[in-house]
DNA sequence: AAAGGTTTAGAGTGTTTACTCTAATTATTC
DNA sequence: GAATAATTAGAGTAAACACTCTAAACCTTT
């Protein structure tokens, strides 16, 4: 360890001498509380308590909550942005619409506070609020790319037009999909979301495109959306009373 | 006014004698508090202040914050479902799509601020969860009875399953346009949506029916569809550096 | 105009929140 | 191993919150 501190004399960052950086586990404890119990429900107290450090210590390293939310943002974003990206050396098959929808939920997953208490934390703050519209922006651009590539593999038949259309509604349910989930199927004890009811997410953006299908793939991308079927579960529920 | 006094001697709870009851304005001010700065940044304190009344005299009508929030959801769960009908007399028109549109953005425009911070208000309180959940699967119903009906009247040509899918994937784009427009494309100083982009969630939910329209009606509910469009405006935006 | 119920005002309470300050401790460098 | 800088602890603060309590004002009926 002597020869990285010679390697990195004055460097800004990288407290690699210990495994896990306090900032990193500051912003991990977030996220984990977040995710569990909203953001508004934890204060920074609770974080520091929840790590055993003192508040003061948390807010050496952040100057706010705001700055810890930031952070996560962050990498929500570099995640997504990771994901959704048209390989240029070959066409786009069936199966890679489904990798970028289990990435995408994944990430989704991962960070689901974010999309619970959005409006507030971009009203809040202008300059994530930017941020976030480019991001947005960008993300349309990419999914609609997305869509022109699986026409172009002919998997879709699809004008512009329909493009621009598929890629806002899938948008929309994407980002909506957990939120969608703990307002409208969940009773509070079955806390545990993840495997099967995510998997109605994917089913239900692959229902956008089934109507341009091109009959050469329509059998096997309905044969794929079918296995994300997960409607027994939570369709089972008496279908309203009127 | 003492006709009505006689008329009605020991009714529980009409203060007609008044123009308004205080209980009624706590309801209104509260409504039009929490859409215009979010339920959570509205305290029962400032519903009071802004009414120029005392917080005693609030908690007086209402037990709590909770209670002033049910009463609300009461309100807007009620005039949801008196749009969603499906006329017995005859069949479904092309207008009739639109009218049930207009009803339920307006709506849901009325009562923005209940979508904004859904998740907290329904995890908060499992009374009303519950109760939220069982208008889902109301509307639900009413939701695919309405794409029956269009269906009956020719103008869509959709299996049952068709009609499943659609449906839900209507329920979230309605119920997630406004928050997708203060998320994505509102900076702060257009503070007033209404008119034009409320019409662009018209377009969008159109858009997910149009692969369905049968050729006899195609024409003539694109054509309608194009009224909604808003896109110019929003549209402008540079779309994303990449 | 007295009585009795309803409505209101307004001060106050206990708790929680985001955040600050100072001093102590630990690492790093010379 | 002394000096310096980077971390951390922990008490503390001012503001905001949902909500309570008591007494006063206001009706309505007799």
């Amino acid at each position: 360890m002597a020869i990285m501190a010679v390697m990195k004399p004055s460097s800004t960052k990288d407290t690699n001498s210990k495994a896990v950086s306090t900032r990193e586990r500051i912003l991990c404890a977030s996220l984990q509380l977040f995710n569990e119990q909203g953001e508004r429900n934890v204060s920074t107290n609770h974080i520091a308590a929840h790590l055993d450090i003192s508040p003061g210590n948390l807010y050496y390293h952040f100057k706010n909550k705001q700055a810890i939310i930031y952070a996560l943002f962050g990498q929500y974003q570099k995640r997504v942005l990771n994901i959704l990206q048209v390989p240029e050396d070959r066409q786009l098959q069936p199966m890679d619409k489904l990798n970028y929808l289990q990435g995408v939920f994944k990430g989704l997953w991962d960070f689901r506070f974010l999309h619970r208490d959005m409006e507030h934390l971009l009203l809040s703050d202008p300059q994530l609020h930017g941020h976030y519209r480019a991001f947005f922006r960008t993300c349309e651009s990419r999914v609609r790319e997305i869509f022109r590539g699986l026409g172009r593999a002919g998997i879709l038949d699809v004008t512009e037009e329909d493009i621009i259309d598929l890629a806002l509604n899938t948008w929309i349910i994407v980002t909506s999909w957990f939120s969608f989930l703990r307002c409208n199927l969940l009773s509070d004890e079955s806390q545990t979301i993840s495997p099967e009811l995510l998997q109605g997410g994917i089913y239900q953006v692959f229902t956008l495109e089934r109507p341009y299908l091109t009959e050469e793939y329509r059998d096997v991308m309905c044969e794929l959306q079918q296995r994300y079927m997960p409607r027994p579960s939570w369709l089972a529920n008496p279908p309203a009373a009127e």
